[in-house]
DNA sequence: AATCTTCTTTAGAATAATTATAAACAACGA
DNA sequence: TCGTTGTTTATAATTATTCTAAAGAAGATT
């Protein structure tokens, strides 16, 4: 498989070495379609799952904040009492069902340009995101 | 002070009694020129530094998510470890200086009106926000 | 005002997400 | 293979938030 390459390469490019259990966070995390969004608890669980083997949980806290430092993850603002991530970093907004607390992408087409038009001194903008809240 | 009035008239619509604690907790929430964005700890330090008298985290914990619910609070997503509240109930948009850990209003102009051409059967759009990160 | 009922305050305990620790273990390069 | 450096893991620590229950205050009733 073409795709445990990669994972070496995303985890070498991380500064961190290619170890089984991050190997397996990695299959977790990439080896899919579409885009992935999740909470830690989310991504500990489907390890055991998918794999047959458990990671503990701090190594995949590390190797998440990893991914996310070096770019390979993306950290979705929403006031939950777990934080979520997503497999999709490129820029875009959401939506967030309330009730099923799941992520939504939405497409840059679905939302138009969004121009701040206005600017405070000093400062630069670094991200600009939309989160549309859904409920029944 | 007519304002007064307004607190305990606040407290009563949010079904609470207007006790010494609470009158204080409006103080420094609603006596106020600008807009107030705030963490609970935020709310909780400048209640014994403006009143001179101490509240109870507990206590202001309560109030806040009384007023939350009642309408009289905004809670504002962002991840951080705490969770930001806004005395600006209105629809309205953010700026986070991610450095100084500091939330700046944006009018509706300064964003201007976004249309949400998605949707999703049987869920309806109840917040559309943007938060706009800043840097250095 | 005295009394009764219901709500409130508070300190402290409980919970839960996240981070830190440090000892056993694995990857890497020589 | 050996030595070095990075990694895993169980477990403890930290921290925001919520819960608990006893003592106190507010509101209603007389
Ligand atoms: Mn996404
Ligand atoms: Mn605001
Ligand atoms: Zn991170
Ligand atoms: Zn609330």
């Amino acid at each position: 498989m073409t795709s445990k390459q990669e994972f070496i390469e995303k985890l070498r490019n991380s500064n961190l070495r290619p170890t089984k259990q991050r190997i397996n966070i990695c299959e977790v995390l990439f080896n899919r379609d579409k885009t992935f969004h999740f909470t830690i608890n989310d991504l500990f669980n489907l390890i055991k799952d998918k794999t047959g083997e458990k990671v503990s949980l701090a190594t995949v806290y590390n190797t998440v904040h990893a991914f996310h430092k070096k770019g390979y993850l993306k950290e979705i603002p929403i006031n939950s009492n777990q934080t979520y991530f997503d497999t999709n970093v490129t820029d875009h907004h959401h939506f967030f069902d309330v009730k099923e607390e799941k992520l939504i992408d939405l497409k840059s087409e679905d939302v138009g340009p969004i121009e701040i038009q206005k600017s405070i001194p000093g400062k630069k903008i670094k991200s600009v995101e939309v989160l549309v809240k859904l409920e029944d």
